[in-house]
DNA sequence: TGCTTGACAGAAG
DNA sequence: CCTTCTGCCAAGC
């Protein structure tokens, strides 16, 4: 019972990369999302690690709110320890482990 | 073509 | 809460 789309064509590719950006663009200040949420509003419930990659290696990915990403327990990305601040900056408390308090600033549209 | 790598997720112990 | 393991899938080599 296959519960996922096949296998990307470049331009899914494509478009799944715009529409990964335009939904971070709508996290709003002082709250975060996850990973697979970005992926399934994508339309790809699959590819929570591909928007990692996207967000990661697209040039321009920095312009947009890329810090208001953390994984499903609220962790935030390996080996970038600056963006704790940035979300701090914002008003996110994270807890005693090191993690977002997720039940406090998860967002997702309506 | 086949094996390894991850800004991941979720379950198990 | 933490570690470990399995499933996932595009990219790199």
């Amino acid at each position: 019972m296959k519960d996922y789309p096949d296998k990307m064509t470049r331009e899914q590719a494509r478009r799944f990369g715009d529409d990964v950006l335009n939904i971070v663009g709508q996290i709003p200040r002082g709250r975060v999302t996850t990973y697979g949420i970005i992926a399934a509003l994508a339309g790809w419930p699959s590819h929570a690690r591909m928007v990692g990659r996207t967000l990661r290696y697209t040039p321009g990915a920095e312009a947009m709110p890329c810090h208001r990403v953390v994984n499903s327990v609220g962790r935030t990305a390996p080996g970038w320890a600056f963006q704790r601040t940035l979300l701090e900056r914002e008003g996110v408390t994270f807890r005693p482990n090191g993690h977002v308090d997720m039940s406090r600033h998860l967002w997702q549209p309506q």
